[in-house]
DNA sequence: GTACGCGTTCTTCCCCAGCT
DNA sequence: AGCTGGGGAAGAACGCGTAC
């Protein structure tokens, strides 16, 4: 069971969000709350938390401040609760490292599919091992070009339905211009991209996990299972259910 | 370097049928 | 139930020219 933090600067919007979900069902216990940074940040320097959700609702410039500063002391998952739909603010959760970021309204299939995200990240790498070298400061004195922003997008939203559109929205940038950048400088077109990154996920859990096909489609963005189909095989030569039986002989 | 318009091409969705 | 693939429609991405 991981162990979580609720920043929260309204008690009302605290408890609404701390009786929206079944947290141990989802592996994650509510273990303690704050309501204000000095709160958080004494509970952390007594304290290891795997995941810190913070609301971002009551201020968002306030809520930003409680991240960038838990950032700095903390190696936690965090997910921002509440915010708009603002691109600088979700430009600023991504150079922070935000594992999720969820905007007002937030809904209970949302946050549950953000805790289940969470809980397979720490799964894989717990919080105690992560390298503290992805600090926010870090991030920051690496300038990471606009692309880089896309690409890291791609990378922690795969599960959701992305367009080339969207971001370049997000971005404020034209999404022509935008495609023609990615591709300048990647050699390769968005799609092209974005095909690849999720066959490669793809083809990693089909090789480690006993995922059900219609669900490995699910988790790397394919809502429609045929058209998941179609592109697997034309990615690999192999169609999904044949790559996995092959990887199985061959381990 | 950035942005936009527009025609073309490609991707995605939806529906369907068939196989294991 | 789960997997595979064909075909059509709609929307998104791309390529190119142009402008600031």
């Amino acid at each position: 069971m991981y162990k979580a933090l609720l920043v929260y600067p309204d008690n009302i919007s605290r408890e609404e969000t701390r009786l929206m979900l079944p947290w141990e069902q989802h592996g994650f216990r509510l273990h303690a709350y704050a309501d204000s940074l000095s709160d958080a940040q004494a509970l952390l320097r007594t304290q290891l938390f795997d995941l810190i959700l913070i609301d971002l609702k009551p201020s968002q410039a306030i809520g930003m401040q409680i991240c960038e500063q838990l950032r700095e002391q903390s190696r936690a998952s965090i997910i921002l609760l509440g915010g708009s739909h603002d691109f600088q603010l979700l430009r600023k959760a991504m150079a922070l490292q935000v594992s999720d970021y969820i905007a007002d309204p937030v809904q209970p299939e949302d946050l549950a599919a953000s805790l289940c995200k969470v809980k397979k990240e720490l799964d894989v790498q717990p919080v105690h091992s992560k390298r503290f070298n992805l600090s926010y400061e870090s991030k920051k004195s690496q300038n990471p070009s606009i692309i880089d922003l896309v690409k890291q997008y791609v990378q922690e939203q795969m599960h959701e339905n992305i367009t080339l559109k969207k971001i370049s929205s997000m971005l404020h940038f034209n999404c022509a211009y935008l495609g023609q950048k990615f591709k300048d400088q990647e050699n390769m077109s968005f799609n092209e991209y974005l095909l690849q990154q999720r066959m490669e996920k793809a083809k990693v859990l089909l090789e480690k996990t006993d995922m059900r096909i219609y669900e490995i489609a699910n988790e790397v963005g394919y809502t429609e299972i045929d058209w998941f189909y179609k592109k697997f095989k034309e990615y690999t030569g192999a169609s999904a259910n044949e790559y996995r039986k092959q990887s199985t002989v061959y381990a």
